[in-house]
RNA sequence: GCGCCCGUAGCUCAGUCGGAUAGAGCGUCGGCCUUCUAAGCCGAAUGUCGCAGGUUCGAUUCCUGCCGGGCGCGCCA
């Protein structure tokens, strides 16, 4: 990953090395490594791989080549350490490479790949509540849209609802005929959740009365056989768009999707495409009728489906049920058809969690089958479980944790704990705001730090704790930054034009204090770490080079050596650079997980 | 049974082209607020990198086998 500074320190390593020496200045960057010790150095190049080509021992090289070294623009020291030359940076030239495009604000990402690549992510059922489990889906597909339009692509964040199958006849079954007229009437507020509960109920009951009819309950077995009766009959009645059933199932259809809609709204997230399962039902079905008399699909069993020999323990992909009607996969080829003929994708994500990875493997195989090229630019990216202390989240056993309560108690922490002492100080206005990012910041930060293949326990105890590596403690090492900015204003002091390198390279010379060193070279890795987040898929290499970042700013802000608005001069005005340039990084960073830093907390 | 994922400090986790004495947060113990926000900073202690082999000058990292945990495996989504 390149950068003005590792650029130049590996192109001044690479005319440093003999001629005989196999690296340009491309793999010199590839090799530079930050010593494990920051008094050894702020970069260090190993000499191992030069070992074989040059037929001398790597501690031999790194002498040769630290004293070839010693005297260069930008180190202003190296030395051989074992295979290793350490190299200690000249700040001012070092700072005036880095600071220059942070001081002004980071630009806005804007498009300048060819390539157009859709990220479907999301993907909730209607008339089913909205928890925490849903919220990883959301911030890592909100957090990798963000981060690949940062790398150049063209992206579009794309959400699929699923609007159609047995969970809908379930809680539609108990709305029309298990509550009484009274009933019968959705709260003003969060008619989503509430219809979420009725399903709850709903697939709560059938469930007893399953178990009870296993031990020999006969009332129950009746009461079961009535109520599968009837989930079926209005599934028919749906699919046969009766206008009174189509009626039921569109308005509290609605009711779901308004809640989505206003949950997406306060975590910030926008979507440029929404898919719905009922658009992709019908297509999916004649995809299956085409492709089984092209004998690429067969049937078996009476099913139709697809035999991808890749999966060795289980070949056969249906798609298509006995009774003739569709399923999860046939809806995903109409879909993902729709995404390449309609949106005319080069490259389609998936964030689903990993217990589809078979499906997806299936998916994308068959999708090859059929003579999509494009198959082969599809991803899955496969995520764990969030469980809860108590264990893995259960809607039947009453183990969630439902989005408006995460919500409310988040931010009602985050006023009481921290926020309450500003009352009468700051509006209320900026109170809420504040808090809402906070909160969000809390989430958002929690649901991405973590490795995609590591479960998250989510324990809204300890993420209210809002210490150590958390979102809220890198948006409060910005809001610092901020206010001394603000001070700095104050004193009228302006944060210098780093336009002029020459120029800025002289003023930046000032910086000598270890904190302000270590602050730079971290300033540096921001932009490598959002290209590998990026091109891996993995926000989490974000989060940890931010929470680098973030540390580095708060001890150079902490530290009694590097006041800002107290010192003279160049000093000060190149502190006011740095400060500057960590603020407005920082700013840009957590912006490409989605999340904001208010301007004071 | 087959497939995928996980196993690193008391706890939660980084460590992804094999490289220096294996790191961080929390917790514990001890310091730092008349000085730019103490939601902060500094210091200390803590390891059989699940186990056993193999490849290599060098393995937490790559390969093989095993142990432990999670998830998935034809008419749900």
């Amino acid at each position: 990953m390149t950068t003005p500074l590792r650029r130049q320190a590996a192109e001044t390593i690479a005319a440093a090395l003999d001629h005989d020496a196999p690296l340009g200045a491309q793999e010199v960057m590839d090799l530079l490594a930050i010593p494990p010790d920051r008094s050894l150095g702020d970069l260090a190049f190993p000499c191992f791989k030069l070992a074989k080509a040059l037929r001398t021992p790597p501690p031999k090289i790194a002498a040769d080549l630290a004293g070839r070294l010693a005297h260069s623009a930008i180190f202003a020291e190296a030395t051989a350490a074992g295979g290793y030359v350490n190299l200690r940076l000249a700040l001012g030239a070092a700072a005036a490479l880095v600071l220059p495009e942070m001081v002004d604000g980071l630009p806005e990402p804007t498009a300048n790949r060819s390539e157009r690549v859709m990220v479907e992510y999301s993907q909730p059922n209607t008339h089913k509540a909205f928890h925490v489990g849903h919220m990883r889906n959301l911030c890592l597909g909100d957090a990798l849209v963000r981060l690949l339009r940062a790398d150049g692509y063209e992206v579009i964040a794309a959400n699929y609802f699923g609007d159609v199958g047995a969970h809908i006849s379930k809680c539609l079954w108990w709305y029309l005929d298990r509550l009484t007229d009274a009933e019968r009437v959705p709260p003003a507020s969060g008619r989503g959740e509430w219809l979420g509960e009725l399903y709850s109920s709903a697939s709560n009951q059938l469930d007893a009365w399953e178990e009870a009819a296993k031990t020999g309950d006969e009332t129950a077995a009746a009461q079961l056989a009535q109520a599968r009766a009837r989930t079926t009959e209005i599934l028919l009645a749906l699919e046969a768009r009766e206008p009174a059933m189509t009626a039921e199932w569109q308005k509290t259809r609605a009711w779901s999707l308004d809640e989505f809609a206003e949950i997406y709204h306060w975590c910030g997230v926008q979507f440029d495409h929404l898919f719905y399962e009922s658009e992709v039902d019908e297509a999916g079905l004649r995809i299956v009728e085409e492709y089984l008399a092209k004998g690429v699909f067969s049937e078996s069993d009476g099913a139709v489906g697809v035999i991808n020999e890749e999966v060795k323990h289980m070949p056969f992909f249906m798609l298509r049920k006995r009774d003739g009607t569709s399923l999860y996969s046939t809806k995903d080829l109409a879909l993902a058809r729709r995404k390449f003929d309609e949106h005319r994708i080069d490259r389609s994500i998936y964030v689903v969690d990993s217990r589809q990875s078979d499906h997806f493997r299936h998916v994308f195989l068959t999708l090859k089958k059929m003579g999509f090229t494009q198959a082969d630019a599809c991803h899955h990216v496969p995520y764990e479980m969030v469980e809860l202390p108590s264990g893995p989240m259960a809607g039947r056993k009453g183990n969630v944790v439902l989005f408006r309560a995460l919500r409310e108690n988040m931010v009602a922490h985050v006023v009481d704990n921290y926020l309450a002492k500003y009352r009468g100080e700051w509006s209320d206005a900026e109170i809420g705001r504040c808090a809402h990012q906070l909160a969000l910041g809390a989430i958002k930060y929690g649901m991405l730090a973590r490795d995609v293949n590591q479960k998250i326990v989510f324990d809204m105890a300890a993420w209210l704790e809002l210490e150590g590596n958390t979102g809220p403690y890198i948006q409060y090492a910005t809001a610092r930054a901020g206010s001394i900015l603000r001070k700095v204003d104050e004193a009228g002091v302006k944060v210098p034009s780093l336009a002029d390198r020459s120029h800025a390279a002289e003023l930046l010379a000032a910086l000598a204090e270890p904190e302000e060193r270590e602050l730079v070279t971290a300033l540096d890795g921001l932009r490598p770490a959002v290209i590998q987040a990026a091109r891996s898929l993995r926000p989490s290499l974000l989060c940890s080079e931010l929470f680098e970042l973030a540390k580095a700013t708060n001890r150079f802000m902490t530290s009694k050596n590097c006041r800002v608005v107290q010192s003279d001069g160049n000093v000060r005005l190149a502190r006011v650079a740095l400060v500057a340039a960590a603020a407005s990084a920082l700013r840009w960073g957590l912006g490409r997980l989605g999340i904001e830093a208010p301007a004071r907390m």
